[in-house]
DNA sequence: GGTTTAGTGAAAATCAGCAGCAAAAGAAGT
DNA sequence: ACTTCTTTTGCTGCTGATTTTCACTAAACC
């Protein structure tokens, strides 16, 4: 009975096998609750389990962003990508430019531009990301 | 006299130097106006200067991605980031999931958002990404 | 023009992510 | 549970995109 996540069911109805290393790296996912590289998540799922190949690893995260369970951001100078769950489809938040620190928020009132768009586009949307750019409060104290 | 470049005068105020090479890789940037990997900044670079070397142009993004010009974004099928020019510090667009087409739009209503998360989170908000995913008219049309 | 030092080009080093294949394990039906 | 049919997996070696190193060039400023 371990099929209440929401994700595994997406998995489900696109017809995607419920295996024992997209499990584990779900579970990373959900656990860690960050804004984790593949790396990180490579190395979360070792510990979880040093049987699941990082080549599964890679291939699971590949699937789960096709499926827009995922998305990759690019933070701070590094060019490998850091991965964020779009729970219900979306996912906000605000990156510090100095120290990168990232901070989520939950509301956005983006579902009336969502329908506006829709309308004006005339494309169906299903999700959305949304950044902030700017310099926390920390940052701007130590400036002083 | 090119100094007219919004983006050479933000170099200008953060002290950095107009070299050759940024001011290529900028020209590349603002002409091209789309959304380029890294791959083919460099080609675009390589054709109008082959003086230019490839290590320039990798440090002129991580530059301007970390003053704010550009931003690195996912692109379905590749590991390489596309970057977006930030006009203005923020930057809105919709991805198709079949056919990974982007449609920028230009008007976001994120101005008072903007302003209410700086008072409520207590920090400076210089710019945004805003993207939407879903299916464009045409692959909606192709799936019927 | 001369000085200073950030920035550069070239080549070597690094490392994330991918490909190919035999073997393992979901799913579905019996 | 057993069988069968595919989908996935774990390996391992490889590729090509970034990064680093370092001696050298050229902005910026006098």
């Amino acid at each position: 009975m371990n099929s209440q996540s929401p994700y595994i069911q997406i998995l489900r109805q696109h017809g995607c096998r419920i295996t024992r290393a997209r499990r584990i790296v779900l579970r990373v996912l959900e656990d860690e609750a960050r804004h984790n590289t593949s790396t990180q998540i490579i190395e979360a799922v070792e510990a979880l389990d040093p049987g699941v190949g990082r080549a599964s690893v890679f291939r699971s995260l590949d699937l789960f962003t096709r499926l827009g369970i995922l998305r990759p951001i690019y933070i701070s100078g590094s060019m490998t990508p850091a991965y964020v769950l779009m729970s219900g489809g979306h996912h906000h938040h605000v990156i510090c430019s100095k120290c990168q620190a990232i901070h989520d928020f939950d509301d956005c009132g983006l579902d009336d531009m969502t329908r506006q768009l829709e309308t004006k586009l005339n494309l169906r949307i299903d999700g959305h990301l949304l950044e902030f750019y700017g310099v926390c409060a920390d940052c701007q104290a130590a400036d002083a």
